[in-house]
DNA sequence: GCAAGGTC
C-alpha cells in the first residue's frame, strides 16, 4: 500500500471484500519498501581501472532491484496475477510517483489497457476520512513526475560516480595520508561540505577589531541598572572617549520617553522532520542519523506518527481531540492536556503543506519507564511540541525607557509576561521576565558611573549541525529523508568531524577539497548546483520538457565541467601537495615487490595499501584489519612477498594473500566453474568462509589465496598452487621445482580433505562436478582421489566404477584393475612449454 | 569502492 514498511519487516498481503467503483470486489493490499529499483552502470563499467570516467556520461544505465533479497518484484507480480484493477497508494510526492511506475512495471499492468486499469490514490494522511476521499477521487499516476525522478537518478549517478572515480584515483595514487577510502563527490554531499568549509574560512580569515561602548550605570530604588547606548558601539577609541567625556561632564540623565507595547511570541507550527532533527541536535545532542533511528523506532512502536515529513501544516481532517485524549492520562502532561481540553485548545498556526504526511505527532501515551532514555527524550519533545502547537501564544509587555545625557541617547528594556501560553509546556522558549523600576517622563537621575567598555569583535563559531540542516533545507539540498544521510556521509569520508556541542569542524581533507573546487570551478561546491538540477527536472515534472532532452542537456554541461576539472586538476593538486605527504614519504617498509625486489611501504591510513617507490605502483589491500608478512613466502605467480590479513575483531579470520594478485586477479570469469573452499558448501570462496587452499580465481572476490602447505609437492615438498599459465586448463604448479600436476577439467569445486594418500602421503582432494559442466560420464558428481599418485581423471572415473582409488571403511585403499598404480609422480612433469597435457 | 533517493 504505502512505500513504508509493515512492522514485521515483510511485505504482508491483506485480503478482504468490499465495494469498488460501485461493484462488489475482492481486495488485496500489499506494500513495497521504498524504491523497487535502483539505477547503476552495467558490469562493463564497474571496473574502475578499465573505465575512463568521462565515458560514464554517455554510458547506458540499468535498473536492478534495489533489494534483491526481498524479491519485491516477484511478490508484486504474483499478487497482481488475476487482478483487474491496480490502485497505487504511494507517498504523494515525486519519488512516490516514480515508485508507482516501478510497481506498474512489476505487476505487468499496462497504462492504456481497458481491461486492467491503473488508478492512483491521492492522500496525505492515513485517516479513514482521507482514505475514503482518495478512494472516491482516484486519478491516473503522473508519468511526467515519475520521469523527473528518472532524470534525477541518471544525472546524480553519472555526475557523482564520474567525479568520484577520477578524484579518488588521482589523489589516492599520489598521497599517503588522505585517510579516506574514497574521495567522493556528489551534488548533495559536496555543497553540504561546502557550507561547513565556508564557515571555517570565515573563522580563519576573521580579523578581530576592537570596539568601545559607553555604558552608564544608575542607582534606582537601591538597584544598579546598566543602560544601552543608541550608538551601540564605536570602532574609534578617540571618538568614544570624547562621548564619554560629554556624558561625564553632564552627569545627569533625563528620561525623555517611555513606551509600552503588547507583544506576542507565536506558538510553533506542526513539527516536521527537519525541525525535529534541528532540535535533536541542538537541544538533545543527538546527531541526525541517531535522531532518525530513534524516531523510526518510536514510529514502529506506535508512539509517534510517521517521522519523515516536510509538512508543518496539519490536514483539515486532523483529529486534535483524539490526539489530546490519548495524552490526557499521561503522568507528565495529563493535567496540562486536561486543561487544554476543558478550556479549549487552539487551532495550530498554519504551516507549510507539502502534501506528503501530517506533522510528527504523538499517537500513544508513554511514560519514562516504557522507553529507553534517548527514545524517551525524543518522544517527550514530540509531545511537548505537539501540545505547544495547540496552546495559546505567549504574550508579554515590552517597556522601553529612553534617556538623554550630554547630547547622547541611551535606553533600557523591560519585559513582563502576561500569558505564558505554549511556553509553559515548552519552557526553554519562555520570555525571561525583566523588571524595571518606575520612571516618569522628565525624571532626572544622576549617573553613578560611566563605563567605557572595551570589546573585540569575534568570529562566528563552527557551523552547528542544526544550522547546517537549516542551510540544506533553505537551499534544497537533500530531502527530509536524506539530509541526515548526507551529513553522515561527509563525516564518514573524513571531510568533517563532529565536535563538542555538535559543531562541524572540517578536516584538512574537507578544506582542501572545497578550496580546490573554488579555484577550479566554484560551481562544483555551491548549493546552486543542486538547484540547477532541480530546476531542470522540474521542467520534466511539469511536462514542459522532454525527459531525455533534459538529461542530455544537463549531462552535457556536467561533462564539460568534468573535462575542465580534469584539465585543471594541477591547481587543486597544488593545494593537496601543500597539505598531504606523497606516497613515497608515507608508511613503513613491509614486504618485497615482485618486480624490483625492493621493499614496498605499507600505508596504514585509509585505504590501507602498499606502495612501491621504485615502480611507483600502488597495491590496495583488504580494509579494516591487520596485515603482516606471511612466513617470508613469495607468490609463485609474480614473486611478490605474501602477506597475511586478519580481519578486525577478536575472532577475526585471517587469510594469506599476494598483493599483486589481489589487485590483478590472475583468472577471470571462472568463478562459476571453479572455486576452492575447505568447508564451504557452495563451492565458491565466500568471504571469510572455510579455509581456502588455492588461489581464488573469483574475479570479484579478489582474494588471492595460496595453498597452506596442505598440497605439498611430492618432489620437493614445496607448496602447490594453481597454475596460471594454463588456464583454463587447470593444473597445479609447484613454485619450488616447477612440477606440474594435472587437474580434472570442468570441476565445479575442488577442496582439500584431511585424508592422506596411502601411497605417497599427499593430501587427498575432493572434486565436485557439476552435471552440466562435467565432461565425464553422466551422473558423475562427487569424487575423491589423490592428485599426485596417479592419473587423476582415471582415479576419478574409476572411483565411480570401484576400480581405482576408493574409500572403504573410512580409509583409502589402492585400487586394483586397469592401469593400476603407475608410480609416484605420474601426472607430474617438469614445466616444459612443449609438454602436452592429457586432454581431460 | 562511486550518487541520491526510497525505506528497516
Amino acid at each position: 500500500m504505502l512505500q513504508m514498511h509493515s512492522r514485521k519487516g515483510s511485505t504482508d498481503v491483506h485480503e478482504f471484500e468490499g465495494m469498488f467503483i460501485g461493484l462488489p470486489a475482492y481486495f488485496k493490499v500489499t506494500s513495497v519498501i521504498g524504491h523497487v529499483f535502483s539505477v547503476d552502470f552495467p558490469a562493463k563499467y564497474q571496473d574502475w581501472s578499465a573505465t575512463d570516467p568521462i565515458d560514464l556520461f554517455q554510458a547506458p544505465i540499468q535498473k536492478t532491484e534495489a533489494n534483491p533479497k526481498a524479491h519485491i518484484c516477484r511478490h508484486l507480480s504474483q499478487e497482481a496475477h488475476g487482478c483487474s484493477h491496480l490502485v497505487l497508494w504511494l507517498d504523494c510526492d515525486r519519488e512516490g510517483e516514480n515508485i508507482c511506475f516501478e510497481v506498474i512495471q512489476c505487476t505487468g499492468f499496462q497504462a492504456n489497457d481497458a481491461r486492467r486499469k491503473v488508478h492512483r490514490a491521492r492522500f496525505s494522511s492515513v485517516t479513514g476520512k482521507d482514505i475514503l476521499k482518495a478512494m472516491n477521487c482516484l486519478v491516473e499516476p503522473n508519468k511526467c513526475e515519475a520521469f523527473a525522478v528518472d532524470a534525477r537518478q541518471e544525472i546524480d549517478l553519472k555526475v557523482g560516480v564520474a567525479f568520484t572515480r577520477f578524484q579518488t584515483g588521482y589523489f589516492q595514487g599520489k598521497y599517503g595520508d588522505l585517510d579516506s577510502r574514497v574521495i567522493s563527490y556528489g551534488p548533495c554531499q559536496t555543497p553540504t561540505l561546502g557550507f561547513c568549509v565556508q564557515r571555517y574560512l570565515q573563522i580563519t580569515t576573521f580579523k578581530p577589531e576592537k570596539f568601545w561602548a559607553l555604558r552608564p550605570h544608575i542607582m534606582v530604588d537601591g538597584y544598579e541598572l546598566q543602560l544601552e547606548w543608541e550608538r551601540h558601539r564605536l570602532f574609534d577609541l578617540d571618538v568614544a572617549l570624547m562621548f564619554q567625556k560629554l556624558v561625564l561632564q553632564d552627569r545627569i540623565l533625563e528620561v525623555t520617553d517611555m513606551s509600552e507595547k503588547q507583544e506576542s511570541k507565536g506558538r510553533p507550527p506542526g513539527l516536521n522532520t527537519v525541525n525535529l532533527l534541528k532540535i535533536a541536535s541542538s537541544a538533545l545532542g543527538f546527531g541526525p542519523q541517531m535522531a532518525m533511528q530513534l524516531a523510526e523506532r518510536l514510529y514502529i512502536q506506535g508512539f509517534i506518527s510517521y517521522p519523515r515529513t516536510e509538512s508543518t501544516a496539519y490536514p483539515s481532517s486532523f483529529d486534535f481531540k483524539g490526539t489530546l485524549g490519548a495524552l490526557a492520562n499521561n503522568p507528565m502532561w495529563g493535567d496540562y492536556v486536561q486543561g487544554l481540553l476543558s478550556d479549549g485548545y487552539h487551532k495550530p498556526q498554519s504551516g507549510k503543506d507539502a502534501g506528503d504526511h501530517p506533522p510528527i505527532t504523538p499517537m500513544r501515551s508513554a511514560n519514562e519507564d516504557m522507553l529507553e532514555r534517548d527514545a524517551w527524550r525524543l518522544y517527550q519533545y514530540v509531545c511537548q511540541h505537539f501540545l505547544g502547537t495547540v496552546s495559546p501564544d505567549c504574550k508579554y509587555i515590552r517597556t522601553k525607557v529612553e534617556f538623554s545625557i550630554g547630547g547622547e541617547f541611551f535606553h533600557c528594556i523591560g519585559l513582563h509576561v502576561t500569558v505564558k501560553g505554549f511556553t509553559s509546556i515548552m519552557p526553554w522558549l519562555a520570555v525571561s521576565e525583566k523588571n524595571l523600576p518606575q520612571f516618569a517622563k522628565g525624571d532626572k537621575i544622576e549617573v553613578s558611573k560611566v563605563e567605557l567598555f572595551e570589546g573585540q569583535t569575534a568570529p562566528p563559531d563552527y557551523l552547528s549541525e542544526s544550522e547546517l540542516i537549516s542551510l540544506m533545507e533553505k537551499n534544497g539540498i537533500g530531502t527530509d529523508a536524506s539530509i541526515s544521510a548526507h551529513i553522515n556521509n561527509i563525516c564518514e569520508r573524513n571531510y568533517v568531524q563532529v565536535q563538542a556541542g555538535r559543531k562541524l569542524v572540517p578536516t584538512a581533507l574537507g578544506i582542501t577539497l572545497i578550496r580546490g573546487y573554488q579555484c577550479i570551478d566554484p560551481d562544483l561546491c555551491l548549493p546552486d548546483i543542486r538547484g540547477f538540477i532541480e530546476q531542470q527536472i522540474n521542467l520534466v515534472a511539469k511536462g514542459e520538457a522532454d525527459h531525455s532532452c533534459v538529461v542530455q542537456h544537463v549531462l552535457e554541461q556536467f561533462k564539460q565541467k568534468y573535462s575542465y576539472f580534469v584539465k585543471q586538476i594541477d591547481n587543486m593538486d597544488a593545494l593537496f601537495e601543500a597539505q598531504f605527504s606523497p606516497l613515497a614519504d608515507s608508511g613503513r617498509a613491509l614486504s618485497k615487490c615482485g618486480k624490483c625486489l625492493r621493499y614496498m611501504k605499507y600505508i596504514s591510513s585509509q585505504p590501507s595499501r602498499l606502495y612501491c617507490g621504485t615502480c611507483e605502483e600502488v597495491y590496495y589491500l583488504p580494509q579494516k584489519g591487520t596485515i603482516k608478512l606471511y612466513k617470508e613466502l613469495t607468490c609463485p605467480l609474480d614473486n611478490f612477498e605474501l602477506l597475511i590479513f586478519a580481519m578486525a575483531g577478536p575472532e577475526g579470520k585471517s587469510f594469506p594473500l599476494c598483493p599483486f594478485c589481489y589487485n590483478s586477479p590472475p583468472f577471470e570469469g571462472i568463478d562459476t566453474l571453479f572455486g576452492v573452499s575447505k568447508t564451504g558448501s557452495s563451492g565458491k570462496l565466500g568471504k571469510g568462509t572455510g579455509m581456502p587452499c588455492f588461489l581464488c580465481p573469483h574475479p570479484t572476490c579478489r582474494h588471492s589465496l595460496i595453498a597452506q602447505g596442505v598440497c605439498a609437492c611430492p618432489e620437493c615438498n614445496g607448496t602447490l598452487v594453481l597454475d596460471p599459465v594454463s588456464a583454463p586448463k587447470w593444473r597445479l604448479y609447484c613454485n619450488m621445482c616447477n612440477c606440474l600436476v594435472l587437474l580434472p577439467q570442468g570441476a565445479h569445486r575442488i577442496a582439500t580433505t584431511r585424508e592422506r594418500c596411502p601411497e605417497c602421503d599427499s593430501t587427498i582432494i575432493e572434486v565436485d562436478f557439476n552435471k552440466n559442466t562435467t565432461p565425464l560420464e553422466d551422473g558423475a558428481t562427487l569424487h575423491s582421489g589423490c592428485i599426485l599418485c596417479d592419473d587423476l581423471l582415471h582415479s576419478l572415473v574409476e572411483v565411480k566404477h570401484g576400480k581405482s582409488f576408493f574409500k572403504r571403511a573410512g580409509r583409502w585403499a589402492r585400487a586394483r584393475g586397469r592401469g593400476g598404480h603407475r608410480g609416484r609422480g605420474r601426472g607430474i612433469g617438469k614445466m616444459d612449454p612443449k609438454m602436452s597435457f592429457r586432454d581431460f
